[in-house]
DNA sequence: AAAGACACCTGTCCGC
DNA sequence: TGCGGACAGGTGTCTT
């Protein structure tokens, strides 16, 4: 999926479409997402859209009586397109609205979901028990240092726990090690706190700057407008087994860490 | 409680 | 060209 970065890409991109618009109807061409549709999904017709948020990857689409949250899994994507617009292969949920756009969910592999929650956002299974934002000022090194006391996973899985933090996906785990000089093995209860304060900073770095940028785009996704190949962040290790280190020349190595490839400089990363 | 494995699904790429 | 297998940006849930 999109990580971070895109998932704000999109939010940003749909919201000025959206926003203060009226639902007019909820088509599902599929509804066997990574959980399924659930019907009352329709009780978003005719209701309008207060404000799209964003929640750890979580889009949240605000209505009066209650709120949309949809995840774009690994290979969903957003866009906005015109009601006339013939939907093609993975395209399994369109939200249509009365001004004539239709917000459209296409998602070949179907890791993504759209649900429908009456509840305080909040309160919702899948938002309750998330850790901070990684942009935000609760995200910091004290934090992280107490959260990884006496902790033996991998700094790099233990920052891409939701409940520790949100946000910190496959790529910028890796990237944002590299950036830190951490090797991504190391124990997350032995990483100092000096060394958590230049990780917490390269997080919100690398995060920050993709964002700027748009999102650093791969292979499936196109950004709100329906636009694909657009952004490119420059990368230092992910995806580059064997090219030399861009600030050492050591190949840079691959290894599975929690059954995701992760990347790092055996040299720069201790 | 924490760590690790597994599940969901389709498309693409690589080697034979 | 065809086919099998590995792999892909996520994350909730189950097992150890």
């Amino acid at each position: 999926m999109p990580e971070l970065p895109e998932v704000e890409t999109t939010k940003n991109g749909i919201a000025p479409y959206i926003e203060g618009k009226a639902v007019s109807c909820i088509i599902v061409r599929q509804a066997k997402l990574r959980w399924p549709v659930p019907d009352s999904i329709k009780k978003m017709q005719n209701q309008i859209v207060q404000r799209v948020q964003r929640r750890a990857k979580y889009l949240l689409l605000e209505t009066q009586k209650g709120t949309a949250i949809i995840h774009l899994g690994m290979s969903g994507s957003l866009r906005v397109v015109e009601t006339d617009t013939p939907p093609e292969k993975h395209d399994h949920v369109d939200i249509a609205f009365e001004h004539g756009k239709v917000l459209r969910l296409r998602d070949p592999r179907r890791f993504g979901c759209v649900l429908w929650t009456q509840e305080p956002v909040n309160e919702h299974k899948l938002i309750c028990n998330l850790g901070p934002e990684p942009l935000s000022d609760d995200f910091t090194a004290a934090y992280l240092f107490e959260q990884a006391k006496n902790r033996k996973v991998s700094i790099k899985v233990f920052i891409m726990n939701a409940q520790i933090v949100v946000g910190v996906g496959n790529i910028y785990a890796s990237e944002s090690l590299f950036m830190a000089g951490i090797h991504p093995k190391r124990a997350a209860g032995r990483v100092s706190l000096k060394r958590l304060k230049t990780l917490v900073a390269s997080i919100k770095k690398v995060l920050k700057k993709s964002i700027e940028q748009g999102g650093t785009t791969l292979k499936d996704f196109a950004n709100a407008e329906g636009q694909s190949g657009y952004f490119q962040v420059a990368l230092h290790v992910y995806g580059k087994t064997g090219e030399p280190c861009s600030h050492c020349s050591t190949p840079i190595k691959q290894i599975k860490l929690g059954q995701r490839s992760t990347f790092y400089c055996p040299s720069c990363q201790k």
